[in-house]
RNA sequence: GCCGGAGUGGCGGAAUUGGCAGACGCGCACGACUCAAAAUCGUGUUCCCUCGGGAAUGUGGGUUCGAUUCCCACCUUCGGCACCA
């Protein structure tokens, strides 16, 4: 094995050393300095679950070695870590297992801190945040004030989805699947009627529709777009026959002569006041259905459709015609107005109404070039665009002007207008929680809602509580804890004894991070000028269309108070894939898969996982977990660690080709992974690195000791010091350097080193490859077609006919087309 | 149903965006070292073959001198949304 003066590789015991030095050394401290310019590479914060699984190193380390690149590259980087410390799993795991949240989420932060050290990132730590911690939270709730006095919260009785089993609100992203369960415990949601505070996020709808300026992955922006939901249409308003207006939106204005009955939902206020006396039972029993439906599991998609006629109805305002008023779950109270104007020869879900409760079907757009409409005939709606029948004084608009026709026609009228519609709703952020920010709220019997004075934050969280589920929010239940007095007058007062959502601590960490114990604000304005915006933010898809909208509209929103700077608060975005069970399941402790971390750094070190993590598989993509796959990159960095360090073997006589062989694949792999780093392909930059380090091998008896061997040893372990930070500096101190390795600036590529001075060039006859000839680079058309028509293996498929065509690719190929 | 990914050897994956398909690694086979094994090193490894070649990137078509890459249709699969007016 090792000869005797070269130690073996170890590297638990080169991890722990060096993890120690650097921490002593402060090497990773990130400081404002004008000098030099600013990188922020955020990843996003672990919540404290108990253990660091395989998933964080994923997200993390080749998000720390991007950073370290960065870094090398002469930029000031802060790539920060903290703790998403509030939130429903303390509760349950503390209710479980009798301890308390707090005590649960510090014990687990404190096992993670280590775990996260034993990664080796350059981490801050002086600037670590913990979400949970009075003096982070004390800021949450001072955001909560900022919004409330700019009239961006607000408080609203509001239908909310419950979780019979956690007894906790739940916002519509945390209600999955068909038959809408809980996400954290997958049991079946229910409704309920609370007063809620919501953020008024819908205000923004329209901005963050707009991702100019941002490099976000196209996923993520469209699944914001469609999360947001707009549509364009027209708000257009009937009346009942006693006067009572009926707003419904439309996208289709166009139609409006086609109405023949409209739709309210269950819930709509005015059902009761158009439900006549002999069809009031009938409309109490769906009502009651109804909602019974949506707490029951809901059945599958093609559920026939059901409704009830009120024996009310409305005017149509463009024709006058009397429209009968009918109330259907297939409408709901919170898309739109609650009410639709149904026109079911051009909609098909009214098509499907109207059939099966024979209403009348009107047909009033005649799609060109198909035959003309017979509603009796019709089996289906009909959507497409076209010209105006049976619509009045719009009949004949040909089908690219009606939609606008419509709309000018019914504002004229005063009973419309052109409006746009979105799917987003406001945030909900009360949690009927205990281990959340305290919402800083005091009810006054004269004042209402008063916010609590700024210099009286934090409202602390008491920790004598009843955290285990009772049905109320815990806080409630405290003896003292919510009785305190109005700011205004003094009076006695209660405080809102309701949580917030941990969606608001994460919308502003990254503001944090920048100065974590300033007391005179948020931040310090000081780090902000410098280090904002972040530069590269790095995480889970998953959070695309939750926490990746509300931190954007925070920062909007901050903007609009003067707070923040600049349209978004994230420059570039990109999503890390997710790592599998080797069956290629998703991990869990059920299916027994689980991959843990410890035990690999403990078999493997460190640098081995983060390297593997980088190399099996495409970043973005992830994919399972290979326990054998490893083993290669075990093996290439002890590779690294002899052939570095072993002194050569034979004397070499380092022969000139041989030197500029080595050094033009020294420099080209240089240029690769400078490229990969920049585009976040991690997994070629490892390919790359071990197709240089066989070829450095192979060549080491000849040109060991030269120059050009010490160059390479040089550039191979800067390349490698942000990939594996323990070992490049190792290695790099045994070779007798004395400053750290991840003080060195990125190497620059050579070109003229890099240069290929011949190439390989492909002759194909009829797109197929028959030769290969060694040309030199700069070789021209002329020269490289020549070259080919003599080729032997050429002539062979020739057959003495005359070529018809030649194409020449620079440097690449040449096609003899016969 | 709609929107968006993905489909390449036994496996994970590469391919400068229209130009040598299968880099790199795993696995496997053979060899060297060893009494032996492990480790290490070396060689080979898409399939078929009559050893000349031929076929092949989910399937079928198209454009092109040339397609993993572009276009059309379809299949499979994974995510998201879903009675959105």
């Amino acid at each position: 094995m090792a000869k005797p003066n070269v130690p073996n590789y170890n590297p638990d015991e080169i991890e722990r050393k060096w993890q120690e030095q650097w921490a002593a050394d402060g090497l990773y401290k990130s400081d404002i300095n004008d000098s030099r310019t600013k990188f922020y590479a955020l990843t996003m914060l672990p919540y404290p679950s108990g253990d660091l699984h395989i998933g964080h190193w994923y997200a993390i380390t080749p998000s720390d070695a991007r950073a370290r690149y960065k870094r090398m590259n002469g930029f000031n980087v802060l790539f920060p870590i903290g703790f998403d410390a509030f939130g429903l799993p303390a509760e349950n795991a503390a209710i479980k297992r009798n301890i308390h949240p707090k005590t649960w989420t510090y014990a687990n932060i404190d096992r993670m801190r280590g775990q996260l050290k034993s990664m080796g990132a350059m981490f801050d730590w002086r600037r670590e945040i913990i979400s949970a911690d009075e003096k982070y939270y004390r800021w949450t709730q001072w955001f909560f004030i900022q919004l409330y006095k700019h009239g961006l919260a607000y408080r609203k009785m509001s239908p909310v989805d419950w979780c019979p089993k956690d007894h906790t609100t739940l916002a519509r992203e945390q209600v999955v699947g068909e038959d809408r369960h809980c996400e954290r415990c997958g049991t079946p949601v229910i409704k309920k009627d609370l007063e809620q505070w919501f953020f008024r996020i819908t205000n923004y709808a329209e901005e963050l529709l707009n991702f100019e300026g941002i490099d976000w992955p196209e996923r993520v922006r469209t699944l914001q777009t469609n999360w947001i939901g707009k549509s364009e249409g027209a708000l257009v308003t009937f009346k009942t026959e006693a006067g009572d207006p009926i707003e419904v939106f439309t996208t289709r204005p166009d139609t409006l002569w086609g109405v023949t009955f409209m739709v309210l939902a269950p819930e709509h206020p005015l059902v009761q006041k158009l439900t006549t006396p002999e069809n009031q039972a009938n409309v109490e029993q769906y009502i009651m259905d109804a909602q019974r439906q949506s707490d029951i599991q809901r059945e599958a998609q093609d559920k026939e459709k059901s409704g009830v006629f009120t024996g009310g109805y409305a005017i149509n305002p463009v024709s006058g015609e009397r429209i009968p008023v009918w109330i259907a779950d297939y409408v709901l109270m919170t898309y739109g107005t609650g009410a639709i104007m149904a026109v079911p020869a051009h909609d098909q879900r009214d098509f499907e109404f109207a059939r099966k409760f024979k209403l009348p079907v009107k047909v009033v757009v005649q799609p060109g070039g198909s035959p003309v409409l017979e509603p009796e005939d019709m089996t289906e709606a009909v959507p497409a665009a076209g010209a105006l029948v049976n619509s009045g004084p719009l009949t004949g608009t040909p089908g690219d002007r009606s939609f606008k026709r419509a709309v000018e026609y019914v504002t004229q009228l005063g009973a419309g207008k052109g409006a746009t519609n979105y799917r987003l709703r406001d945030w909900l952020i009360s949690r009927q929680r205990y281990w959340g920010a305290p919402i800083p709220i005091i009810y006054c019997k004269t004042h209402g809602a008063v916010p609590v004075p700024e210099d009286q934050l934090p409202v602390k969280l008491p920790e004598d509580v009843e955290w285990k589920p009772t049905g109320e929010s815990p806080l409630k239940l405290h003896p003292t804890w919510r009785k305190t007095t109005c700011p205004i007058c003094g009076a006695p007062a209660e405080r809102e004894t309701d949580t917030m959502d941990t969606f608001m601590c994460s919308s502003w960490y990254h503001l944090r991070y920048l100065s974590p114990d300033f007391s005179e604000g948020p931040f310090d304005p000081k780090e902000y000028d410098y280090w904002m915006p972040v530069d590269t933010y790095t995480g889970g898809i998953e959070h695309a269309t939750m926490h990746l909208i509300y931190t954007r509209f925070f920062h909007k929103a901050l903007r609009d108070m003067g707070i923040t700077e600049g349209p978004e608060p994230m420059l570039q975005l990109r999503n890390q894939g997710m790592v599998l069970g080797e069956d290629s399941e998703k991990m869990s402790k059920s299916r027994g898969n689980v991959v843990a971390p410890d035990n690999l750094v403990k078999a493997y070190g460190a640098d081995t996982v983060r390297a593997y993590l980088m190399f099996f598989a495409r970043w973005d993509m992830g994919g399972p977990w290979s326990s054998g796959g490893i083993d290669g990159v075990s093996r290439w960095l002890h590779r690294v660690w002899t052939t570095l360090l072993e002194p050569a073997s034979a004397s070499g006589k380092a022969n000139e080709t041989a030197v500029k062989s080595l050094r033009r694949k020294v420099h080209q792999t240089l240029r690769t992974v400078t490229k990969d780093f920049e585009t976040f392909e991690f997994n070629t930059i490892i390919s790359a690195m071990m197709e240089l380090m066989n070829e450095m091998a192979k060549v080491k008896p000849e040109v060991a000791g030269s120059a050009a061997w010490n160059e390479a040893a040089d550039i191979y372990l800067k390349m490698l010091a942000p990939v594996t930070p323990h070992i490049s500096e190792e290695i790099w101190h045994l070779m007798g350097n004395k400053k750290s390795i991840h003080l060195q600036a990125w190497p620059k590529v050579d070109e003229v080193a890099a240069r290929q001075e011949e190439i390989t060039l492909v002759v194909q006859v009829n797109g197929k490859v028959r030769d290969r000839i060694i040309v030199p680079a700069d070789i021209d058309e002329e020269k490289a077609k020549a070259a080919a028509l003599e080729s032997e293996q050429v002539h062979k498929f020739l057959e003495g006919g005359k070529p018809r065509q030649v194409i020449y690719v620079k440097g690449r190929l040449v096609n003899i087309v016969m």
